[in-house]
DNA sequence: CGGAACTTTGACACATATCAAAGTGTGTGG
DNA sequence: CCACACACTTTGATATGTGTCAAAGTTCCG
């Protein structure tokens, strides 16, 4: 997905994963179980990262089942019963929310380390569809279970709390994004963003292979494919980035975050 | 803030209230003590909503602390620390979020019933102002108490988690909002919600008086204050409400339910 | 190798922003 | 209680950013 360094580092951001157990039913493809204390995602692992050895002695009694998504299949689906939230292993998702009307709009993107579908706790059914953007595996978490184990362990579930609080910090983000920037400004935020990211998980934070059409990074902006697309051209022209296809390079990552400030308001 | 009419219904919304003690230090204006089982607002408050009596008792020994918040007054702004989450007792507040640069959004609007603060929980510190556009009150939620207590009352668990996880989804809505619709779209679903929240409160649904600026409401939908009241005259020309000044009446649901629907995509 | 899916670029249209000015309401102090 | 100032709203004329439509170019994948 990106080009692989050497780093290891806590998400500074908005979602981030859990490991557990107990069988889900959603039979798109396989399953194995596994334990947080095997999981090498568990520095990243937000729900992990706060919890002392013996918490997590404590979570390896509930064994979460590890599912593969392949590229384009749907993990969950609006209307779907609500019984897990996800832990993305590795790979890449979008999520879609639409209007009555056939519209429909992407509303985020998950990579590894990061929790999905915690829209579904309220309503009881999932209110999104999420979508797998390359092969990817998840780490499903029944939510009962996470419950219970978060009535076990406070540490577990401060950070159950402090997960859906930065994700609604992160949505504040992306309303400000949709509210208040132009198109260059939009498309600026979103590659500064994937960049931390991707450096956060070791790959490198300057060069990526976004798995994104101009349309789904439109959708997700709320502008056209073709505004994205003579954007992507207009910043290689003043240097700033290089884009060949999906393959997106940073050039010059302080005048792509000079480009928020050159606005009245 | 709007015509009262004889009803009592659970939120089918968002946000919610809860209920309790322990002295905060705001230190705006007055404090009370207050206890979810004397509160008022039981019905209304989604915490308490899901509670039996006898939970509501255990609930009672926190004993959380009322506070006032005058007209144009801050609950809280971006950079305080965070430790408590608020319940709107009465009134009506606004959160806005602000760029690096000056720029500034109104991202949420809540009353009496709705539950505040959230996105203070995972940074630590709060990351957008709070202020009454009336002379308002709530409740003040220690977050410390607030978690040991669900701690006793995983019904209590349940219900923080559903007001969390309602936030996240009502927020999608707003992405949508801002991303897929035109300016006559997000005008119309904001004046339908509006209405539906008033009309769970025991207000009239077809009239009330917005305690916002053009401006304001325009900063929430990602328009210009005359954009908002272009289109205000427009809907009042076309017979779908009728307004004067802040006093807003909605002659034809029906119609401006079906403004969303006449679009392309 | 061929076709489908995606991207780029151009010309033009249109929704909303911007600028401007007049109108209306509201609160305060005399 | 009035009057004045200020804040907010309305409306018009015009500008502009992004959408729309169209066509050619590129890449991907079977």
């Amino acid at each position: 997905m990106a080009t692989k360094t050497p780093v290891r580092t806590i998400l500074a951001r908005s979602r981030a994963p859990v490991e557990s157990a107990i069988a889900p039913k959603t039979g798109k493809v396989a399953r194995f179980k596994s334990m947080c204390s095997t999981c090498n995602l568990r520095e990243l692992c937000l729900p992990c990262c706060g919890l002392t050895r013996s918490e997590i002695d404590v979570a390896n009694r509930a064994v979460f089942s590890r599912q593969r998504v392949r590229r384009g299949e749907t993990l969950y689906r609006t209307g779907d019963r609500f019984d897990a939230i996800y832990a993305v292993r590795n790979g890449f998702f979008k999520s879609t929310a639409q209007l009555d009307n056939g519209r429909e709009q992407v509303i985020g993107f998950f990579m590894t380390g990061e929790v999905l579908g915690m829209d579904g706790i309220g309503p009881g059914r999932h209110t999104c569809n999420t979508i797998a953007l390359e092969d990817s595996g998840v780490c499903a978490i029944p939510f009962s279970s996470l419950q219970e184990l978060v009535h076990e362990i406070p540490s577990l579930q401060r950070q159950l709390h402090k997960i859906m609080s930065c994700e609604i910090v992160h949505e504040h983000g992306v309303m400000l994004l949709l509210g208040r920037m132009n198109a260059e400004e939009r498309l600026a935020v979103f590659l500064l963003n994937l960049s931390k990211r991707f450096a956060a998980r070791g790959y490198s934070p300057s060069e990526f292979n976004l798995r994104l059409t101009r349309e789904e990074i439109g959708s997700y902006l709320g502008l056209k494919l073709e505004t994205v697309s003579r954007i992507f051209s207009h910043f290689q022209q003043e240097g700033l980035i290089s884009v060949r296809q999906k393959l997106v390079r940073i050039v010059d990552n302080a005048a792509l975050e000079r480009v928020m400030g050159r606005e009245k308001d």
